[in-house]
Formats: C-alpha cells, structure tokens, sequence
DNA sequence: AGTTATTAAATTGTGCACAATCAAATTTTT
DNA sequence: AAAAATTTGATTGTGCACAATTTAATAACT
C-alpha cells in the first residue's frame, strides 16, 4: 500500500514537472503563431500594393511623423540597424521612400516619405478593416488582449 | 460659422479615418513585437544549450511524442517544409535528431531523437521557470492571455 | 495496366531578424 | 587641444519564414 502511494506520487511529480514542456500549455508559442498568422493576413490583402508588413510598419511611422532618423524608427519598431538599413534600401528602391545624412550630424541619416510613399496612405487604410472581419474575437475581448500584449511587452 | 463647423467636421473625419493606422491602436504590431522579445528572451536562457527557438519548439513536439513525419511536426508548429527541412538538417548535424524514411510509403520522413536530444529536456525543463518571472503579468493574466491569443489563431 | 490526381518533401529565391563587429563622427573628459 | 568614450549606421554571417516550383511516390480512376 505504501509502495503503491510512493509510485503513483513520482508520477504525478513527473508529470508535472515536465507539464510546462507541454506545447499547449505555452504562452509563448500560440503568441509566434498568431504573429505569423497576422503577417499571412496581410499578405493577404497587400496584393498590389508590393510591400512586405515590416515595410508596411515603417510606413505606418512615417505617415505619423515623416522625416526620422533611422534610429527613431528602430525605436518605434524595435527594431535595430541590422534589419532597418536593408530594409530602408529595399524601399528607397521601390521610390518609397529617400534617404540622406543631416548636415549637422554626419552619423545620422533621415528618412522620409517620396509622394509614392505618402499616396500609398489611401489604399493602406482599406486594409485594416478587412482583416478585423477575419477575427473571432468581440470588440471586449480585443480590447482586454490589446491590453495585456502591451503591458507584456512594456515590462522594462 | 457654418463654415466653421464644416472645417472642423472634416478634420474629425480625417482623424478618425487614419487613426486606424496609428501604430498604438494596432493589435498586430505588439503581437509582432511580443513574439520577437519572447525568442529573445528564450535565447537569454538557452545560454550553452546551442539551440534557437523553432529548434526548442520541435524538441518540445518530440519530447511529447517521439518519432514523427515532417509533416505532423509542420502542421502542429504551423511551419512548413521549406522552413523545417533545413532546420532539421541543422538539427541533425548537432545530433539531436535522425531523419530515415518510411519503408512503407517512402515519400515521407520520419524524425526520431537522439539520446543527445532526450537528455536536453532535463535542462530545458529549468527554462520556463525563469523566463517566467521577467513577466509583468499576474497568473489570472496569464491566462486570460493565453485564453485569448489560443481563440485568436484557432479561428478556422 | 495506364493515365491522372494527390500527397510528401525538397529546392529555390527573397526578405526579414539579430548578434557581433566595424567605421566614422561627435561628445566628454582630462 | 588631445585622448577616451559614446553614438549612429553599416556590414557580415547565420537562421528562420514562406511563396512557388520541382521531384518522387502513392492512390484513384477509367
């Protein structure tokens, strides 16, 4: 009888303790599925348009405030020089936006919007509530996720 | 006056118009940012166990359940061929798993662990844990997080 | 059996993402 | 002013992601 305890408590001590390994039982992956998913969703609905959705963020960006620093947009996205300054390059290309030193900070390089660029704004509004109808979640309940996703990653 | 209101109307609708595509009021782009700060947050802990993340995430498929195709894995990570078959090709090379295929339908792959890769689940069993406590969130947030994000990418 | 369709992986090519390093300009300190 | 530290972006190299195509094997159909 005490034998019998002793092997079912390892088991239950085995199973929880790996448990946390459990796919299901994450936080993290169901968050790196549904940001991939989201970016599909706007593949989606870009079509046309020719951008990419990390090129679509930078967008987004400048049409809040053109002419920034690399730097600034980095901070904004969170993301670093590596991934921005090819990034900045595949658009200058596509006549999305220019890139040019500051006079005063030779370090520095500003970016800003071409007319291309800012013309873009008009057909990127349309996309936002086409992919809201896709969503199962209530206005509630988008809202309380909204909320948590940025107190997640506001923790500094 | 009427002229007045007339400006001052279109102004609200410009506002409201375009405020969709303000940055803070988009629930994809912290979604896209909490999946990078948690990968990097895993890299922290990986430390000297010389795995990436989408590596970590088929070790915990396989932990679950040993010896399965390439296509279960894809499907259960959401990930396809064309991103699997190189990783497990790079996974292979540091001997944490084999890849044979099938006698009996030899279109498909069988992935099995090595012991290298069983005997990592003892370390990253301790990972989780840590990575728990940089989080803001109290444990009903937690769940209430994960309750939502899951309906989120659940939604076909 | 022979043709067609389907399925499973692999391949190819492009675009992020990021750690690590480097180079140049500017600021701070002595 | 000269040396050291900091800041800003660019570069390099590795590893995902994914669309699109290809190859090979199996299943379905006539």
């Amino acid at each position: 009888m005490h034998n019998l305890i002793t092997i079912f408590a390892s088991e239950i001590e085995t199973m929880v303790k790996y448990d946390i390994l459990k796919l299901n039982n994450q936080l993290c992956f169901p968050i790196y599925v549904a940001s991939r998913e989201i970016i599909q969703g706007y593949n989606k609905y870009f079509g046309d348009l020719d951008i990419t959705y990390p090129q679509y963020l930078v967008l987004m960006v400048l049409w809040e405030d053109d002419e920034m620093t690399v730097n600034n947009i980095g901070k904004r996205l969170h993301l670093d020089s590596g991934t921005l300054t090819p990034l900045f390059k595949r658009m200058e290309i596509k006549g999305l936006i220019t890139r040019n030193r500051c006079r005063q900070d030779e370090r520095t390089v500003r970016i800003c919007l071409t007319d291309k660029g800012k013309q873009l704004k008009e057909e990127a509004v349309k996309i936002p509530p086409q992919l809201a109808k896709d969503l199962t979640l209530s206005e509630d309940e988008i809202g309380v996720l909204k909320r948590l996703i940025y107190k997640l990653i506001n923790k500094e």
